[in-house]
DNA sequence: CCGGATTTTGACAACCGTTTTCATTTTGGC
DNA sequence: GCCAAAATGAAAACGGTTGTCAAAATCCGG
């Protein structure tokens, strides 16, 4: 049964930006969700294997997902203060990418592309919005 | 006082590719040396700190050190197979950082990008070099 | 060289996110 | 209802990293 997944996966939509599995498990709980960190675990590496969420490394080594807007290869814009996440696509990194690989006699190219930085509100504001 | 630092640094040169800070601490204690893990992860945040090393990411969450070739900003091409590495500059991924930022209002932006591949021995090889 | 303050060191424990284990529960087929 | 297979979750295990804290090394004024 995918009643858990989908109730993740569902808790992942309604999120804004990329939440850690704890977080995910913390608010499902929230709700009144009966379900274990064993359990969110394992549904959001599904999503994952499936393509249906992204995921990202944070700085410190922990897992963050989120459910995917768009089916296609995209990259992430997020902002270093509030989180705020902007998918984008990059038709000039793909190409990029392949060139430096190929010029290099690398096949199977694949990458990972971040881009941070602050956001206009977050810029105009003193404090972080959401954390202050 | 910096002389194990420099320890570390010098391992590092040492090596190819990434190592792992346990990895070193490996290497240097085979070699003789007496210095601590603690010492080696300190050493390694350190030198990182100064930019002297580089840092990723590995998959599974362990940081993975390399002593830089270059002191300018650059990007990493990564065999998926042997873990060979080549530094590559990328001026367009610069550039194309830069305008998806602000285009979206992002100011301050920085990124991370890695290329990973499979290098031109290891394509033609059915395994992986120093692997099998 | 001496004494004391400061920094560095490293063995070990603590941390923390993640994964594994394994017994229990749920589900699907008959 | 009954059995086999899959899912679940509490708790333990895991593994990399960081913190603790006492001992050792270093620095510095005298």
């Amino acid at each position: 049964m995918t009643t858990r997944r989908d109730a993740v996966h569902d808790t992942l939509r309604q999120s804004e930006g990329f939440r850690s599995a704890q977080d995910v498990y913390a608010e499902m709980r929230l709700h009144g969700a009966k379900i274990g960190l064993t359990t969110v675990y394992r549904a959001l590496q599904a999503l994952a294997d499936k393509g249906q969420v992204d995921v990202l490394r944070t700085d410190d080594g922990e897992s963050v997902y989120r459910a995917c807007e768009t089916d296609t290869h995209h990259h992430h814009l997020v902002c270093r203060r509030c989180g705020r996440t902007v998918e984008v696509a990059g038709p000039a990194v793909e190409r990029w990418a392949e060139a430096v690989g190929s010029e290099h006699g690398f096949t199977e190219i694949t990458h990972t592309v971040e881009v941070f930085g602050t956001c206009a509100s977050c810029s105009s504001c003193p404090v972080p919005a959401g954390t202050g």
